[in-house]
RNA sequence: GGGCGCUUGGCUCAGCUGGUCAGAGCGGCUGGUUUACACCCAGUAGGUCGGCGGUUCAAAUCCGUCAGCGCCCA
């Protein structure tokens, strides 16, 4: 046979791009429909069409990724299904910004341009995330990918907006909702994000409307306000009509500063009295609980703003048009000179922001179209509460169930071009209204013609949260739909459990009477090495595809799963990835080494094939290594299966397998050579499988080097842990004689003996050491990982030998002449104290009755165990030490 | 105001259901050109597991409390 020679370096550039075409190519991300079996599936969280994936969504895609490969080369039809959403707000707004860049604006194209407009730029972004995603390796079915906005998909939405129209869960109404005044539109509460911010409460007189009078002989009242331009839209003042010191003014009217309005004091519970001075001016239109107290006594609302944001035409013709923030200022100067501004008092509160473009939200009064959400969220609690849904961490699941538990209604329109357009139409004529599957030519009422659909769109989320049935061909009953739904599993950051996460259960117990996926693994999000959230403003983000560039996608992946924790927050730097990196590096330059001396060898086949003690051993910690990686993904603990995969590699596999072939790869027996490079490309071969999911591409790469490779390692069968691969006594075994090895290592290290020096070695061993006979046959390899020049076993002259002392082995190191007697002494008394503090230790716990009583007896014998072993040890430390001084 | 999380060697963090779990990677230090790998090898550096109290024969691991940091929801 020849050898094969792989690159001195390890280059993921010139491979990751070919192999990923050709798994493409060969058809092997689609999933190998098998009806006897239950498939696994998971749909992608889509990212917005028009962003661009930062690590967190490498971080997402990578798991879903370690998952999907893991299920697929276990044989299971695997489906990971690919997608991008649409992104109303986020998409509509990179069009305009692009279109003012070049002095045009939507205003000016029109609707139907825009969208066409919208369409382009979407379809080119879409091209930009698929190929990132090819970049990082993920393996989806490309062949099934979707977008929000597809002729299905949208169907869906649409008869889903019917249908909870008629079964009385959607609705429209005039309440107050969260504006966006930059992006012209309403937004759902979650859209809205609260930040602490410096502000004031201004204390500001509002003059009896009749002056003065026996109740109340000063003639005016103070009010506290956070938001004193808002005062131009007052209809009341209100107190609590438990509160004794105003209960003469219930009645009585105010005259409203900078307005010639007269306003009532009323009587209300939703005052505190505790807070200000226990009145409250109410602004029904601009402010949600005013709108509550303006609805139980019938005030009249005044909207004073425009969509803008500006101040409308309710106001004082010199405020209007002004922004929010100048309108403050001058309502406050303007009540100054008056008189009747009396106190400024600092103070911190929550102020809303868009999600989007952070723009300061305003409670904004408009006609919008709302699904009512507790019958829903029933539902998806009793999803959680019938465990047909799980989480991990579990912990997710109280976050889950409280925001079920408080649920409010869901603002679901939006004052934009870009989205699924309500599929509501009115009359002009007689003013019916209609929803329905299909475009009305006509009005169902009055069969007039003259009839328009509701301008508004839906909001993405109305359309996400359909993506595990709808992706799948929902409403239509399709192959797909039967076989794929529901999903296995849901893959995501914590940060969107209430957007998407839980509406999608609610969404699928309503539509479709499951929850979509059994489980669901949240994730932490990537945060720089300060734990700061990455982000464009501080400009500390990480852009994945630079760490692929850098250090290739199989590192990325790598390191992101080796560092994936429970649900923690995951803080890296670029340098993070060098870990992942080395570790790629060091299994290509393993194989590497495997491949280069396969010159002149015959492998054997099965039936010839002997294995050795260090065979055994190796197979099982494989063995060992292929159950633990096993169970850590089916239980998403990501860190501990990549963390057993690489100590597996590195230190078993390298470090100690590797290095114990050379004895038979470079002894003169070509049949022994045979024999040893037969179980070396066996080990490869199995190990690449058992790191495929963690580093896909150059186990993949190396793979398709291997000489009795057969087909893909993508497609490949995954190491199962087996029950004739188990040598607990050789494992035991092995971990004797890595003592013994480390032993004699250390002493080199710690006295500079140089590797040139060979030095003899003699090995004693206990009357009880279990280990004898092994080691005893083990002498050659002993030999070879020392660099001794002989390994004798009892017998051999101690003339001129310093004594090292094992667990139950003493090894007699011919160097007495080559070392500072006074440092080793020194050296074995620290030794020996240590063992002697320890031994007390032990001694006290043995001697506890509580303990001797209590403690289960394995236990007790373990503690027995140790005990001897240290004062074996410890007595043959003062041997030594005496035997030098 | 309610809820959650974090505080382990210089740095970033693992440690599930209490008894070799005091660990990893990076960094540091010592020594290495044995033709797989210097993205390497061998060895090494001793951190009261935030403070206090409790439960237990036994706690980094359970409970309480305090302090600091962070997040979510009001």
């Amino acid at each position: 046979m020849k050898s094969v020679e792989l690159s001195k370096a390890y280059d993921p550039k010139s491979f990751e791009q070919r192999v990923y075409e050709m798994w493409k190519s060969e058809g092997h991300f689609q999933p190998k429909v098998d009806r006897r079996r239950r498939p696994f599936t998971i749909v992608i969280p889509p990212p917005n069409v028009t962003g661009v994936l930062h690590l967190g969504h490498a971080l997402d895609n990578s798991l879903q990724d370690i998952q999907i490969r893991y299920r697929r080369m276990k044989g299971v039809p695997t489906l990971w299904l690919p997608g991008t959403d649409h992104a109303g707000i986020a998409t509509q707004n990179v069009v305009e910004r692009k279109l003012r860049k070049e002095g045009r604006s939507r205003e000016a194209l029109g609707r139907e341009a825009f969208v066409d407009e919208t369409w382009k730029v979407a379809r080119e972004h879409r091209a930009f995330i698929d190929n990132q995603l090819a970049r990082i390796g993920a393996s989806v079915d490309w062949t099934r990918e979707r977008f929000t906005l597809d002729e299905g998909l949208s169907k869906a939405v649409r008869e889903v907006f019917v249908t909870l129209y008629e079964r009385n869960l959607i609705y429209r109404g005039e309440y107050l909702v969260n504006w966006c005044p930059s992006c012209g539109t309403a937004l759902s509460d979650d859209e809205v994000e609260h930040e602490d911010e410096p502000g004031a409460l201004w204390h500001i007189w509002y003059e009896l409307a009749d002056g003065p009078c026996p109740e109340w002989p000063s003639g005016r009242i103070e009010i506290a306000t956070s938001r004193p331009e808002t005062l131009l839209g007052d209809t009341a003042v209100a107190a609590h009509p438990n509160d004794s010191r105003y209960a003469g003014l219930i009645g009585k009217k105010v005259r409203l500063p900078l307005t010639d309005r007269v306003i009532p004091i009323i009587a209300d519970s939703y005052v505190d009295p505790e807070f200000g001075t226990g009145l409250v001016k109410i602004t029904p239109a601009h402010d949600p609980n005013d709108f509550m107290v303006g609805q139980r006594h019938g005030l009249e609302r005044i909207n004073i703003l425009n969509p803008d944001g500006s101040l409308s035409g309710a106001v004082p013709e010199k405020y209007r048009g002004m922004k929010v923030p100048a309108a403050r200022a001058a309502v406050l100067a303007d009540l100054d000179k008056l008189g009747l501004l009396k106190a400024e008092e600092k103070t911190v509160h929550a102020v809303g922001h868009c999600y989007r473009c952070h723009t300061v939200i305003e409670p904004y009064l408009s006609k919008q179209w709302f699904v009512r959400m507790k019958p829903l969220a029933d539902k998806a609690l009793k999803a959680w509460q019938d465990g047909d849904v799980v989480f991990f961490p579990r912990k997710w699941e109280h976050t889950y169930r409280h925001w079920l538990e408080n649920i409010r209604d869901w603002c679901i329109s939006r004052q934009l071009w870009w989205g699924h357009r309500i599929p509501v139409f009115y009359c002009k004529d007689c003013g019916a209204m209609m929803v329905s599957r299909e475009d009305p030519t006509v009005c169902t009422q009055c069969g007039s013609s003259n009839i328009y659909q509701d301008e508004d769109v839906l909001d993405t989320w109305f359309s996400s949260w359909l993506w595990p049935f709808s992706t799948l061909g929902w409403p239509k009953d399709t192959a797909d739909l039967r076989y794929f739904y529901p999903t296995s599993a849901l893959v995501t950051g914590y940060d969107i459990i209430f957007f998407w996460v839980a509406r999608m259960i609610m969404a699928g117990m309503e539509f479709t009477g499951q929850s979509p996926f059994k489980e669901v693994y949240i994730h932490g999000l990537i945060r720089d090495k300060q734990g700061r959230k990455m982000s464009k403003s501080l400009g500390n983000g990480i852009d994945p595809l630079e760490i692929v560039e850098e250090y290739g996608a199989d590192a990325l992946k790598f390191t992101l799963a080796y560092n994936c924790a429970g649900g923690q927050d995951i803080l890296l730097d670029r340098e993070s990835f060098k870990m992942g990196s080395k570790f790629a590096n060091k299994v290509w330059n393993a194989s590497r080494y495997i491949l280069m001396n396969l010159e002149g060898r015959t492998l054997l086949s099965e039936h010839e094939m002997t294995y050795n003690e260090t065979d055994r051993w190796i197979l099982h910690r494989l063995n060992e290594a292929a159950k633990t990686v096993g169970q850590a993904l089916e239980s998403w603990r990501f860190n501990d299966a990549a963390q057993t995969a690489y100590s597996y590699f590195w230190d078993d596999f390298c470090d100690w397998y590797i290095e114990a072939s050379k004895l038979s790869t470079k002894s003169d027996d070509d049949k022994e050579k045979d024999r040893a490079t037969t179980v070396l490309l066996k080990v490869l071969d199995e190990s690449l499988r058992l790191l495929h999911p963690f580093l896909p591409f150059v186990t993949e790469e190396i793979y398709g080097m291997l000489p009795n490779a057969e087909g893909r390692l993508i497609s490949a069968s995954y190491p199962q842990w087996a029950k004739n691969r188990e040598s607990p006594d050789i494992q035991t075994h092995f971990e004797a004689l890595k003592e013994i090895v480390t032993l004699v290592r250390t002493l080199r290290s710690e006295f500079q003996i140089s590797p040139e020096v060979s030095i003899p070695l003699d090995l004693a061993f206990d009357g009880n050491f279990a280990h004898a006979a092994f080691i005893g046959e083990q002498t050659a390899l002993i030999s070879l990982l020392t660099g001794a020049s002989s390994v004798s076993i009892g017998g051999a002259s101690r003339e001129g030998s310093v004594s090292l002392a094992g667990n139950g082995a003493t090894i007699h190191v011919q160097v007495r002449g080559l070392l500072d007697i006074a440092r080793l002494v020194d050296r074995l008394s620290k030794e020996a104290e240590k063992e002697k503090t320890y031994i007390a230790k032990l001694e006290t716990k043995l001697s506890n009755s509580a303990f001797l009583s209590s403690a289960p007896t394995d236990i007790i014998e373990k503690e027995k165990d140790k005990l001897a072993l240290s004062s074996a040890k410890a007595a043959k430390l003062d041997l030594y030490i005496r035997e030098l001084s």
